[in-house]
DNA sequence: TGTAATTTTTGACGCGCGTTAAGTTTTAAT
DNA sequence: ATTAAAACTTAACGCGCGTCAAAAATTACA
């Protein structure tokens, strides 16, 4: 069943005996055509494949179905995964998602937008470094393309954002740590870029103060992304330094407890909470990682599945009303506690 | 300095005081004109920030600037980082990568096949899933399109194959294992999709052969993507049933040695080389969070720039040349043993 | 300074599809 | 059967740029 080769819609159009117009309206959405007519329609897609040409349809139009998705890290598992929910959600929608990375390069950042800007995407969800973020570039982006942040928040600025409540997260982790031992120090970068942790900080801070205690904070040097190399070896000085001033270490996020349970294995700690364990470690975020550690690390779980779909779906919320939000929306899911063995 | 917003190169035309079709041979090869016509372009591009449209320019052009990239699975970080070479790679010889991931679905390597035929790619360059890849599909494109494989080969598909020399490289670490204590068993997946684990096992019985031991494979059931779940199950079994007949395990990749390390912990097995040790593992690939597992994990560095960078460079000389090679290519690096503490 | 080679300009057509306006057919309802 | 609404067809224009041919301008070289 050889069939000649469509080139455009007109050929189209002669084979399966349907109006060009009537055939762009169809491709536009399927469903505003007549019935009948969209069967004729899909019959005849059935015998000669023929797809509209991308850069065709989308010169003239101003809005195109993309929606582009930019992460800081594809490195990082955590964004790996998001990404991964955000690209199906788009998928599913009907939309066609463009994964950008920003290798964790802020300017890297910028030029994923400007990129992202000729490709005239419908929307676009944005998991922003924070602090190092170009507020103004992304600010000016997001009155010409709605954008939608995630993961981390930028106070004031874009549509929406939706993330974890890091002061419930961390008050359930603290006062569990509390409960069963005794409370938590807490470890993390010197000058985090991630507005999560600033915030994580302060939870950790109000909690222990909630509870009752001192809090103890200890900060490592450092400002990459290879946070297991900082977690092991600034965590590793402070555990040789016996510093910490109780026997339970709460950190920031899993990587940096990942490195930490590298340095503390290395030096012939005992982590954990069972018979003769002198240390407690614990993160925040359950990497995919965080389930193999020795021992396996106890943290808090991220919905990675809610926060995508409430982002896609806060996204195309605004795409069909075709306007903004009246007001901007932050959604902020709970963390759940992952008891494992290492806190 | 508020300019006019430039809305076509015929606007831009006007206020550079350079013809569209130079303008037009501009975009399309800076090198192309006239040094001083050249500077006066560049100098108003400053002045008036104009981009040419990307889908009108991609419309008349049979291909485009963009380069696919199509990995199996981006939440695994051999591919991210690899990935991410690539990217760079494209972008510095003024390519336009395209990034996707297949998520660890077979099917859906022929899904970003498909998308990226609309998107009329100079070139892909692809990491196949090997024996569950759809070869006829693949075969297809390549006839359409040039594509370069990495990582995993398919035999006599496509114009060229770059990745790691599985038989040097395994060779290496079971002659480290051999020279430093007992002999290697071998742990893998029972029916590897992937070429490279079908390669390192016949490396690793003509390797033992060569070294005059005798081999022992090990296999584990399932066939998903989450290794380190298998190796901590199926390897965890092995262990507790003292299956393994020497004190050595050789993983077929590193993920199946971080489940099988968590798993060798649990069971307060001492591994490593060092005193009151009495399990070695070793992985292949240097994962990125090996040198954070515990202990550390011995096995073989893959080359990442170079694979992303000779597939790349690869590619490019096919689309300089405009016509496919003579001849199939297979360059195949050398991997380099990474000495830790587990083995 | 003259001539040839190179580069640019002018003018025009085409790519494949979105979109509109006016006319025609089909459908649903009276 | 009558009528209005809905859906379709026909014809045509425009989008922004690639590209070509012929004419004009610039450069290189002797």
């Amino acid at each position: 069943m050889v069939q000649k080769k469509i080139r455009n819609m007109e050929e189209f159009a002669a084979v399966s005996g349907i109006s060009r117009p009537t055939l762009s309206k169809y491709f536009n959405d399927p469903d505003s055509v007549r019935r009948s007519t969209r069967h004729k329609i899909e019959l005849a897609l059935k015998q000669y494949d023929y797809r509209p040409n991308v850069f065709a349809v989308n010169q003239n139009r101003r809005k195109t179905k993309n929606i582009g998705v930019v992460v800081p890290n594809l490195a990082d598992p955590f964004f790996s995964e998001i990404g991964r929910e955000v690209e199906l959600a788009c998928i599913s929608a009907g939309y066609s998602p463009i994964l950008l990375s920003s290798h964790g390069n802020p300017s890297q950042e910028r030029n994923n937008l400007e990129s992202l800007r000729s490709l005239k995407p419908a929307g676009v969800l944005l998991a922003p470094f924070g602090r190092v973020s170009d507020h103004a570039e992304i600010e000016s982006f997001n009155k010409d393309v709605p954008v939608v942040l995630f993961d981390a928040n930028i106070e004031g600025i874009c549509e929406a954002f939706v993330g974890t409540d890091n002061f419930q997260s961390v008050d359930l982790i603290v006062e569990y740590l509390c409960r069963s031992g005794e409370p938590p120090c807490f470890f993390e970068m010197k000058s985090p870029t991630n507005p999560n942790a600033n915030k994580r900080r302060q939870a950790y801070l109000e909690s222990m103060e909630r509870h009752g205690h001192t809090p103890h904070i200890f900060q490592a040097e450092g400002s990459e992304w290879n946070f297991e190399e900082i977690g092991s070896a600034e965590g590793g000085r402070f555990l040789s330094e016996n510093a910490f001033k109780t026997n339970t270490v709460l950190c920031s996020n899993d990587r940096l407890a990942i490195g930490m349970l590298s340095a503390a294995f290395r030096q012939g700690r005992r982590v954990g909470h069972g018979e003769g364990c002198d240390l407690r470690i614990a993160g925040h975020d359950d990497h995919p990682f965080s389930r193999f550690t020795c021992p396996s690390l106890t943290t808090i779980a991220q919905d990675y599945a809610a926060i995508a779909n409430r982002a896609v779906s806060t996204l195309f919320r605004i795409l069909d009303a075709d306007e903004r939000l009246k007001q901007r929306e932050e959604t902020q899911f709970d963390g759940k506690l992952v008891m494992r063995d290492s806190a």
